[in-house]
DNA sequence: TATATTTGCAAGCAAATACTTGCATAATAT
DNA sequence: ATATTATGCAAGTATTTGCTTGCAAATATA
Protein backbone atom coordinates (compact mmCIF):
# COMPACT_ATOMS: atom_id res chain seq x y z
CA UNK A 1 0.00 0.00 0.00
CA UNK A 2 1.30 2.94 -0.90
CA UNK A 3 0.60 5.35 1.94
CA UNK A 4 0.94 9.48 1.71
CA UNK A 5 4.66 9.87 1.96
CA UNK A 6 5.83 13.07 2.74
CA UNK A 7 8.52 15.23 4.63
CA UNK A 8 5.97 16.33 7.61
CA UNK A 9 5.43 12.21 8.04
CA UNK A 10 9.01 11.32 8.02
CA UNK A 11 10.40 13.52 10.32
CA UNK A 12 7.13 11.82 12.81
CA UNK A 13 9.64 9.49 13.88
CA UNK A 14 12.86 10.49 16.32
CA UNK A 15 14.18 7.41 15.04
CA UNK A 16 14.05 8.97 11.33
CA UNK A 17 15.08 12.35 12.63
CA UNK A 18 18.16 11.27 14.43
CA UNK A 19 19.34 9.44 11.37
CA UNK A 20 18.89 12.44 9.59
CA UNK A 21 20.63 14.12 12.09
CA UNK A 22 23.71 11.57 11.95
CA UNK A 23 23.98 11.70 8.10
CA UNK A 24 23.95 15.54 8.48
CA UNK A 25 26.96 15.39 9.88
CA UNK A 26 28.34 13.19 7.31
CA UNK A 27 27.09 10.28 4.68
CA UNK A 28 27.12 6.85 6.07
CA UNK A 29 25.91 3.17 4.72
CA UNK A 30 23.48 1.54 6.08
CA UNK A 31 25.36 -0.59 8.29
CA UNK A 32 26.90 2.04 10.09
CA UNK A 33 23.88 3.78 10.59
CA UNK A 34 21.95 1.00 11.59
CA UNK A 35 24.89 0.74 14.43
CA UNK A 36 23.72 3.85 16.53
CA UNK A 37 20.29 2.58 17.35
CA UNK A 38 19.07 -0.47 19.27
CA UNK A 39 16.80 -2.00 16.44
CA UNK A 40 17.41 -4.13 14.10
CA UNK A 41 19.52 -3.38 10.59
CA UNK A 42 15.97 -4.11 8.86
CA UNK A 43 14.37 -1.43 11.07
CA UNK A 44 16.69 0.80 9.92
CA UNK A 45 17.01 0.03 6.61
CA UNK A 46 12.84 0.67 6.85
CA UNK A 47 13.14 4.11 8.09
CA UNK A 48 15.95 4.92 5.58
CA UNK A 49 13.32 3.29 2.72
CA UNK A 50 10.97 6.01 4.28
CA UNK A 51 13.01 8.97 4.43
CA UNK A 52 14.41 7.75 0.51
CA UNK A 53 10.64 7.74 -0.48
CA UNK A 54 10.42 11.50 0.29
CA UNK A 55 13.79 12.73 -0.94
CA UNK A 56 15.15 13.17 1.96
CA UNK A 57 18.04 10.54 1.84
CA UNK A 58 19.50 9.64 -1.36
CA UNK A 59 21.39 6.29 -2.01
CA UNK A 60 24.03 5.64 -4.00
CA UNK A 61 25.07 2.13 -4.49
CA UNK A 62 28.92 1.85 -3.86
CA UNK A 63 30.00 -2.14 -4.37
CA UNK A 64 27.95 -3.79 -2.11
CA UNK A 65 27.50 -0.89 0.23
CA UNK A 66 25.02 1.54 0.19
CA UNK A 67 26.02 5.36 0.65
CA UNK A 68 22.92 7.47 2.01
CA UNK A 69 23.80 10.96 1.51
CA UNK A 70 20.63 13.12 3.28
CA UNK A 71 19.34 16.37 1.31
CA UNK A 72 18.88 18.77 3.97
CA UNK A 73 16.82 21.32 1.35
CA UNK A 74 14.27 18.97 1.40
CA UNK A 75 13.38 20.29 4.89
CA UNK A 76 12.73 23.43 3.50
CA UNK A 77 9.31 22.74 3.29
CA UNK A 78 8.68 21.90 6.93
CA UNK A 79 10.92 24.83 7.89
CA UNK A 80 8.85 27.34 5.61
CA UNK A 81 5.55 25.69 6.61
CA UNK A 82 6.59 26.99 10.52
CA UNK A 83 8.09 30.20 10.26
CA UNK A 84 4.84 31.14 8.15
CA UNK A 85 3.28 31.06 11.96
CA UNK A 86 6.80 31.91 13.63
CA UNK A 87 5.48 35.42 12.30
CA UNK A 88 2.56 34.91 14.35
CA UNK A 89 3.88 34.34 17.61
CA UNK A 90 6.84 36.70 17.34
CA UNK A 91 4.44 39.17 16.37
CA UNK A 92 2.61 39.02 19.69
CA UNK A 93 5.14 40.64 21.15
CA UNK A 94 6.49 43.25 18.44
CA UNK A 95 3.03 44.23 17.33
CA UNK A 96 2.25 45.91 20.38
CA UNK A 97 5.43 47.28 20.32
CA UNK A 98 4.99 48.84 17.01
CA UNK A 99 1.43 50.31 18.04
CA UNK A 100 2.64 52.03 21.24
CA UNK A 101 5.67 53.22 19.80
CA UNK A 102 4.18 55.18 16.87
CA UNK A 103 2.34 58.12 17.70
CA UNK A 104 1.54 59.15 14.19
CA UNK A 105 2.29 57.88 10.83
CA UNK A 106 5.03 59.05 8.98
CA UNK A 107 5.50 58.78 4.88
CA UNK A 108 8.03 56.46 5.24
CA UNK A 109 6.27 53.78 6.58
CA UNK A 110 6.21 50.96 3.95
CA UNK A 111 3.73 49.14 5.92
CA UNK A 112 1.20 49.13 8.27
CA UNK A 113 -0.17 46.10 10.54
CA UNK B 1 -2.98 3.24 25.06
CA UNK B 2 -1.18 6.58 25.32
CA UNK B 3 1.15 6.58 22.75
CA UNK B 4 4.51 9.00 21.94
CA UNK B 5 2.98 12.31 21.28
CA UNK B 6 4.65 15.28 20.41
CA UNK B 7 4.97 18.04 17.96
CA UNK B 8 6.26 16.22 15.51
CA UNK B 9 3.81 13.68 14.98
CA UNK B 10 0.77 16.28 15.69
CA UNK B 11 2.15 17.94 12.36
CA UNK B 12 2.65 14.71 10.56
CA UNK B 13 -1.13 14.40 9.56
CA UNK B 14 -2.39 17.33 6.45
CA UNK B 15 -5.76 17.36 9.02
CA UNK B 16 -4.01 18.63 11.37
CA UNK B 17 -1.74 21.05 9.57
CA UNK B 18 -4.96 22.46 8.35
CA UNK B 19 -7.06 22.91 11.40
CA UNK B 20 -3.63 24.66 13.15
CA UNK B 21 -3.73 26.97 9.55
CA UNK B 22 -7.40 27.59 10.14
CA UNK B 23 -6.86 28.94 14.30
CA UNK B 24 -4.11 30.69 13.36
CA UNK B 25 -6.48 33.04 11.68
CA UNK B 26 -8.97 32.97 14.78
CA UNK B 27 -9.76 30.89 17.47
CA UNK B 28 -13.21 28.81 16.66
CA UNK B 29 -14.94 26.16 18.13
CA UNK B 30 -15.43 22.54 17.18
CA UNK B 31 -18.38 22.57 14.98
CA UNK B 32 -17.08 25.07 13.17
CA UNK B 33 -13.70 23.72 12.20
CA UNK B 34 -15.23 20.49 11.36
CA UNK B 35 -17.27 22.19 8.74
CA UNK B 36 -13.75 22.89 6.53
CA UNK B 37 -13.51 19.35 6.37
CA UNK B 38 -15.33 16.37 4.70
CA UNK B 39 -14.86 14.00 7.59
CA UNK B 40 -17.52 13.46 10.49
CA UNK B 41 -17.58 15.81 13.27
CA UNK B 42 -15.87 12.77 15.34
CA UNK B 43 -12.85 12.37 13.09
CA UNK B 44 -11.91 16.00 13.52
CA UNK B 45 -12.66 15.73 17.42
CA UNK B 46 -9.92 13.29 17.73
CA UNK B 47 -7.47 14.91 15.58
CA UNK B 48 -8.22 18.26 18.41
CA UNK B 49 -7.68 15.90 20.89
CA UNK B 50 -4.07 14.77 19.49
CA UNK B 51 -3.41 18.82 19.30
CA UNK B 52 -4.46 19.45 22.52
CA UNK B 53 -2.31 16.66 23.89
CA UNK B 54 0.43 18.10 22.79
CA UNK B 55 -0.38 21.54 23.73
CA UNK B 56 -0.57 22.65 20.44
CA UNK B 57 -4.11 23.99 21.16
CA UNK B 58 -6.16 24.84 24.22
CA UNK B 59 -9.33 23.61 24.49
CA UNK B 60 -11.89 26.45 26.48
CA UNK B 61 -15.50 25.85 27.39
CA UNK B 62 -17.56 27.92 27.23
CA UNK B 63 -21.12 27.28 27.70
CA UNK B 64 -21.84 24.02 25.54
CA UNK B 65 -19.16 25.34 23.02
CA UNK B 66 -15.56 24.28 22.73
CA UNK B 67 -13.59 27.05 21.85
CA UNK B 68 -10.06 26.11 20.51
CA UNK B 69 -7.05 28.21 20.61
CA UNK B 70 -3.91 27.68 18.75
CA UNK B 71 -0.56 27.83 20.55
CA UNK B 72 1.79 28.36 17.48
CA UNK B 73 4.92 29.05 20.12
CA UNK B 74 4.77 25.35 20.15
CA UNK B 75 6.25 24.95 16.54
CA UNK B 76 8.85 26.58 18.17
CA UNK B 77 10.70 23.04 18.61
CA UNK B 78 10.34 22.12 14.82
CA UNK B 79 11.28 25.25 13.94
CA UNK B 80 14.14 24.94 15.77
CA UNK B 81 14.71 21.50 14.64
CA UNK B 82 14.86 22.50 10.77
CA UNK B 83 16.84 25.92 11.07
CA UNK B 84 19.58 23.35 12.62
CA UNK B 85 20.10 22.13 9.29
CA UNK B 86 18.90 24.80 7.24
CA UNK B 87 22.29 26.54 8.24
CA UNK B 88 23.50 23.33 6.91
CA UNK B 89 22.08 23.67 3.25
CA UNK B 90 21.92 27.65 3.33
CA UNK B 91 25.86 27.22 4.32
CA UNK B 92 26.40 25.50 1.31
CA UNK B 93 25.83 28.69 -0.68
CA UNK B 94 27.45 31.19 1.44
CA UNK B 95 30.20 29.56 3.83
CA UNK B 96 32.80 29.96 0.29
CA UNK B 97 31.12 33.46 -0.23
CA UNK B 98 32.24 34.28 3.34
CA UNK B 99 35.61 32.72 3.45
CA UNK B 100 36.42 34.63 -0.09
CA UNK B 101 34.31 37.65 0.99
CA UNK B 102 35.88 38.61 4.57
CA UNK B 103 39.62 39.77 4.46
CA UNK B 104 39.28 41.61 7.73
CA UNK B 105 36.88 42.28 10.70
CA UNK B 106 35.57 46.19 10.68
CA UNK B 107 34.12 47.52 13.59
CA UNK B 108 30.51 49.30 12.33
CA UNK B 109 29.34 45.88 11.57
CA UNK B 110 26.86 45.33 14.19
CA UNK B 111 26.13 41.35 13.33
CA UNK B 112 27.45 38.93 11.21
CA UNK B 113 25.35 36.04 9.34
C1' DT C 1 37.52 -21.43 -3.34
C1' DA C 2 35.70 -20.76 1.22
C1' DT C 3 34.20 -17.22 4.26
C1' DA C 4 33.05 -12.46 5.79
C1' DT C 5 30.34 -8.62 5.08
C1' DT C 6 26.56 -5.72 3.42
C1' DT C 7 22.49 -5.80 2.07
C1' DG C 8 17.42 -7.11 0.26
C1' DC C 9 13.17 -9.67 0.54
C1' DA C 10 9.26 -11.68 2.75
C1' DA C 11 6.35 -13.35 6.38
C1' DG C 12 4.44 -12.32 10.68
C1' DC C 13 2.77 -9.46 14.52
C1' DA C 14 1.25 -6.08 18.04
C1' DA C 15 0.04 -1.53 18.29
C1' DA C 16 -1.37 2.82 16.52
C1' DT C 17 -3.96 5.61 13.23
C1' DA C 18 -7.69 7.47 10.95
C1' DC C 19 -11.74 7.00 10.35
C1' DT C 20 -17.06 5.42 10.93
C1' DT C 21 -21.83 5.08 13.13
C1' DG C 22 -25.00 5.21 17.00
C1' DC C 23 -26.36 6.86 21.29
C1' DA C 24 -25.96 9.86 25.46
C1' DT C 25 -25.63 14.42 27.69
C1' DA C 26 -25.61 19.13 28.63
C1' DA C 27 -26.56 24.03 27.30
C1' DT C 28 -29.37 27.15 24.79
C1' DA C 29 -33.36 28.77 22.21
C1' DT C 30 -38.33 28.65 21.15
C1' DA D 1 -41.30 22.00 28.48
C1' DT D 2 -39.42 20.74 24.08
C1' DA D 3 -36.50 21.14 20.29
C1' DT D 4 -32.03 22.33 18.71
C1' DT D 5 -27.20 22.64 19.08
C1' DA D 6 -22.54 21.37 20.57
C1' DT D 7 -20.34 17.99 22.13
C1' DG D 8 -18.50 13.35 24.35
C1' DC D 9 -18.17 8.39 24.65
C1' DA D 10 -17.83 3.76 22.96
C1' DA D 11 -17.62 0.10 19.71
C1' DG D 12 -16.08 -1.40 15.35
C1' DT D 13 -13.00 -1.54 11.17
C1' DA D 14 -9.42 -1.10 7.63
C1' DT D 15 -4.98 0.39 7.05
C1' DT D 16 -0.46 1.74 8.48
C1' DT D 17 3.45 1.59 11.43
C1' DG D 18 7.34 -0.15 13.62
C1' DC D 19 9.32 -3.76 14.60
C1' DT D 20 11.05 -8.98 14.49
C1' DT D 21 13.28 -13.27 12.54
C1' DG D 22 14.93 -16.24 8.83
C1' DC D 23 16.79 -16.83 4.42
C1' DA D 24 18.90 -15.44 -0.02
C1' DA D 25 22.15 -12.85 -2.92
C1' DA D 26 25.93 -10.22 -4.16
C1' DT D 27 30.53 -8.37 -3.13
C1' DA D 28 34.92 -8.46 -0.85
C1' DT D 29 38.62 -10.76 1.66
C1' DA D 30 41.59 -14.67 3.22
Amino acid sequence: MEARRDVFQAIADPTRRKIIGLLADSSKNLNSISENFNMSRQAVSLHIKILQECDLIVVQQKGRERICEVQLEKLNEVYEWTDQFRTFWTNKLHALKKVVEQPNDHIDSPKKL
